[in-house]
DNA sequence: ATGACTCGTCTAAGCGCTTACACTAAGGTT
DNA sequence: AACCTTAGTGTAAGCGCTTAGACGAGTCAT
């Protein structure tokens, strides 16, 4: 018992830090130098059960003095479970900073939440930026990385509602920010229509605008399509208001410039207010509009979503709706340990509340610029999901 | 050999897709019903050997079939590789976006480019971000990520050099932006230094600005260490080239700003520019002055380092110096999948060159900004490395 | 035929942990 | 004195893959 545990066919050598040479130190070679087993030396590591205060002094001896660290990838086997998530966003490609790029912000954001959250557990975080043009492998990637993770964290519009299901019967999947009647896996989203059924309801009542412009998301966006429900059940139950015109962007900046322009050529009486499905075309919009000399908010106001960094340093200051992206993250994450914990958890539908953020673009005080929480309302027509947290 | 493959213990039930029921099936459920052994398998997995074509086929249809994807912690610790590398940079607590978390940004950037050089190797990342403050169980935190990745990503300042070289002896490491004169380590790092001299000698060429004020960042801090080293050897080969005055500050918005309300109080003729050792500081520079009605450039230039977004909308625009960021998590990235590749390379200093940013605030014409290479200055004095890449 | 190869496949030994279970010695109960 | 606990430790069977080596069956030149 004192000196011949079972080495396990290692060769061994002298007694130097490294037993085996130059090969990192195993846990066999922590219990054959400590003179136990590896499971006293496996207790010992986790604090587990009763250990005698000298073994675990000997043991934790020779850890320190190996450098001993055990392996993750036997760990990992051995407890059926990684401890590590997997997120997947949208690679950005550019080498420049522009308002197009900080965008993706959005979703560095949400790896922080992510990050952060799972830092709490001591789990760890495995990135995977897909590029959202070249189709491709990308279904064999996600695969793989299914492999390698215990669930999966999945940006809206990474990946088609069909193959998430397919997906979700080998690990668990929480889409952020995705549609909210995905039904066959978790879905954490900002309440895109509150949202912006406050910012409409705030132009209506407090700058008395009636008569809008709304650009809108592509067809595909799920959270476009909710802003432009909220924005026409406002409209419709207001007296005198209405929808002068619309037109789809591309939620780019540039496609924001080009509605502006379309709008200043084919209406003849500008209308009281623009509202863009997000920031970067409202930036658009306002960038045309200065070059055409029409003055934001006197002469038109104009609204965005999401509340990406340029939006406060635009001029004038754009009002919008803030997006709370670091807790979509820690939102997903929380759910998914969660769903770790509980396996049999349905999937169900999460929604955070935007903020409205007023600076001056609509009309309001520059110097007074505010953040004010959205209610939550209910929208009129169906499509929502019966089910849920959303309830 | 037609049914009955060695089953190994698992409990066969029907036939239908999962064969163990509920349970994620292995490559032996694979192999089992393909009617081949697990060698068989792993070699179709990977195109590997010779397999005759009708039994890939085979094998390729019970795969689809029970949409099997091999184990990724199997396979990492058969193969006695992860495939993973880590990456630790700082933790982004706030919650609001501003100048001072824009700097952050730096490391989101870095963290792209390391991961879409990953991604062409098919491996992984994962992330781990150190809150800078409370030191604490970082060590441990470390330790475990050691054990889950095959090398270790370090951003600048995150690990004190002693521990680096500890950690080191377990897995590769690549510190980014780090200290020019490490040596247990390899590092990859903007050229300060010949992106501060070639700033410096625009001021001084161009603007024929001589007397220099300099914002200096913490005494800690390698990068702004060379960075001052540069202006002051610009300086002194420059006839008539004077440092009036120079101030630590931390490398925040605020510093700045404190440095420039000391500036205007101390000093009784302002010097003709501020060179401040980062861009956030030089935010604060411009803010102090615009409040003290200093203008500028007209009466002092303000230049900063990094080119961090927001310099960019400051008012006048910001000259400054380019870090490449992206790159700078590229190169790191292949330094360390090199070092996998060939563990007895030695460690080496990679300098990536930085680019000279023009805008308006050293007194440059606004409507012509540009960006112009900085070619590699030899420091003057010695404490560099001897070896390497950087020669 | 016979040996020498080649192909395609299988067997089984790891990889470095965790953990159910078995075991021993010492102390406690009746 | 016989039996039961309990604390402390060891044994060994996995976890799901990879891969060196063995093997049987053709092929082919001798």
């Amino acid at each position: 018992m004192a000196t011949s545990p079972g080495a396990r066919g290692h060769g061994v050598s002298g007694v130097g830090p490294r037993t085996r040479e130059g090969k990192t130190p195993t846990l066999y070679d922590v219990a054959r130098l400590a003179g136990v087993s590896t499971a006293t030396v496996s207790r010992v590591l986790h604090g587990h059960d009763r250990v005698s205060e000298a073994t675990r002094e000997r043991v934790r001896e020779v850890i320190d003095e190996l450098g001993y660290v055990p392996d993750g990838a036997a760990q990992s086997l051995s407890r059926r479970r990684k401890e590590v998530i997997g997120l997947v966003t949208v690679a950005r490609e550019t080498k420049q900073y522009d308002v197009e790029s900080m965008s993706l912000l959005f979703w560095d954001e949400v790896l922080h939440g992510v990050e952060a959250r799972l830092r709490d557990h001591g789990w760890s975080l495995l990135i995977t930026f897909l590029p959202t043009e070249g189709g491709g492998d990308h279904l064999e990637r996600l695969a793989s990385l299914s492999g390698k993770v215990d669930g999966l964290l999945i940006g809206e519009g990474m990946i088609p509602s069909a193959r998430l299901a397919r997906l979700a019967e080998r690990v668990p999947i929480v889409v952020i920010a995705g549609a909210p009647d995905e039904r066959a896996v978790d879905v954490v989203v900002a309440d895109n229509y509150s949202g912006t059924a406050a910012l409409v309801t705030h132009l209506v009542v407090e700058h008395g605008l009636r008569r809008l412009y709304h650009v809108d998301g592509p067809e595909s966006a799920p959270d476009a399509r909710e802003r432009r429900r909220a924005l026409e059940a406002v409209l419709a139950s207001t007296p005198g208001g209405t929808l002068v015109g619309s037109r789809r962007g591309t939620f780019s900046v540039q496609s924001g410039e080009e509605a502006a322009q379309e709008l200043l050529r084919d209406v003849d009486r500008l209308p009281d207010a623009v509202v863009c499905a997000n920031d970067q075309m409202a930036i658009g919009v306002l960038q045309a509009f200065a070059r055409a000399g029409v003055r934001v908010p006197a002469d038109v106001a104009v609204v965005g979503f999401d509340d990406i960094y340029p939006g406060g340093l635009s001029d004038p200051p754009l009002t919008t709706v803030h997006q709370p992206m670091r807790l979509l993250g820690e939102r997903a994450c929380a759910r998914m340990l969660e769903h770790l914990a509980h396996p049999d958890l349905r999937p169900a539908l999460e929604m955070l509340p935007a903020e409205l953020v007023l600076r001056s673009s609509c009309g309001c005080d520059p110097d007074a610029a505010t953040r004010r929480p959205v209610p939550r309302v209910k929208a009129k027509r169906a499509g929502r999901r019966p089910s849920g947290v959303a309830g």
